[in-house]
RNA sequence: GCAGGGUUAGUGAAGCGGUCAAACACGGCAGACUGUAAAUCUGCUGGCUUAUGCCUUCGUAGGUUCGAAUCCUACACCCUGCA
């Protein structure tokens, strides 16, 4: 099953959250007759489309997307899951003789893709370190050769603009009523919910506990996105496959260039 | 005006004569990451510099002491009670 045939051509666009990243692969894929495929471990949850800016219901009936909307809130999936989920996209991508285009901010979803990742069999130990991970394989991260044929561009950004952006995008996500779907997700699975983990929601408990104002939740939103992005940007910057560009319009050349080389 | 309480590093907050460059939390910086990853975990966070080193910090100015963030005096600002 994960014997994939290597040739098939793809791209992948990274970057941390707010950077672009899925404007820019609608462009991509309008220009070169590609589907997105969403490297993204939040908006694989149905419900869940304000706070994880989830790609408008317009971008999706224009270009298709893979592995949105795929599992509820109250359900685990995983980077295995994903792997195989996302690798018979491609491939069914591949088969409309259409161009993938990998997009997403996990990091670990990506790599799981990008290099191929091994899993441990079940039952494997779990780091002394850290007992969310599992015991490390014998393979050091990027040791493996990266896919072939496969393009990496990374959307890089300053740090002041990113700022400016987070903040515009969480005042954005409640004016478009954040706040009503926290709700109703709330209402629906509980906090408990795994999907109700994630920056945009979370932060909403204080505030209906009445310990927290509505502005409050709102800066505090904007700083666990800004934290967030760190940690993308430290997982990324080990990454030496990745094209870096500043400006989305250099990209349609890479991608031009890499498409010509390969046939 | 009188009587109390307070002023500590970026923020909040411990400390109440030596073991204090000063707990802890947050924030910041850096890093990790192969079945939870928008998650989780680790290190650093006064300066110099990286040493069982030096220097400068605990409102300001003095004082007591071998030694003060810790005690005393004065001043400044803030809060509370009585006027």
């Amino acid at each position: 099953m994960e014997s994939e045939p290597i040739i098939t051509p793809l791209i992948a666009i990274v970057g941390v959250t707010a950077s672009g990243k899925s404007k820019l692969a609608m462009q991509l894929a309008e220009r070169f007759d590609g589907e997105i495929i969403c490297a993204d471990s939040r908006t694989v949850y149905k419900g869940m489309d304000i706070g994880t800016a989830k790609p408008s219901k317009k971008d999706q009936k224009a270009i298709t997307h893979h592995l949105l909307d795929i599992i509820n809130p109250d359900e685990t999936f995983n980077v295995r899951e994903f792997k195989q989920l996302a690798l018979d996209a491609i491939h069914s991508v591949a088969a409309q003789d259409k161009l993938p285009i990998l997009v997403g901010g996990t990091g670990l979803y990506i790599d799981a893709i990008l290099f191929d990742y091994q899993f441990s069999p079940a039952g494997a130990r779990r780091s002394l370190h850290n007992p969310r991970h599992l015991k490390y394989q014998e393979l050091t991260a990027y040791q493996r050769p990266l896919r072939t044929n496969s393009l990496v561009i990374g959307l890089s950004q300053s740090k002041d603009q990113l700022q400016v952006r987070v903040k515009e995008r969480v005042e954005a996500m409640f004016h478009k009523g954040l706040i009503n779907e926290t709700k109703t997700l709330v209402q629906k699975y509980g906090w408990e919910a795994p999907g109700l983990n994630t920056i945009g929601y979370r932060e909403w408990q204080e505030y209906f506990a009445g310990r927290q104002t509505l502005e409050q939740t709102q800066d505090l939103i904007t700083l666990r996105s800004l934290q967030y992005a760190k940690r993308q940007r430290t997982w990324f910057k080990r990454n030496n496959s990745i094209h870096w560009v500043d400006d989305p319009m250099k990209v349609v050349d890479l991608v031009t260039t890499f498409l010509n080389k390969k046939q």
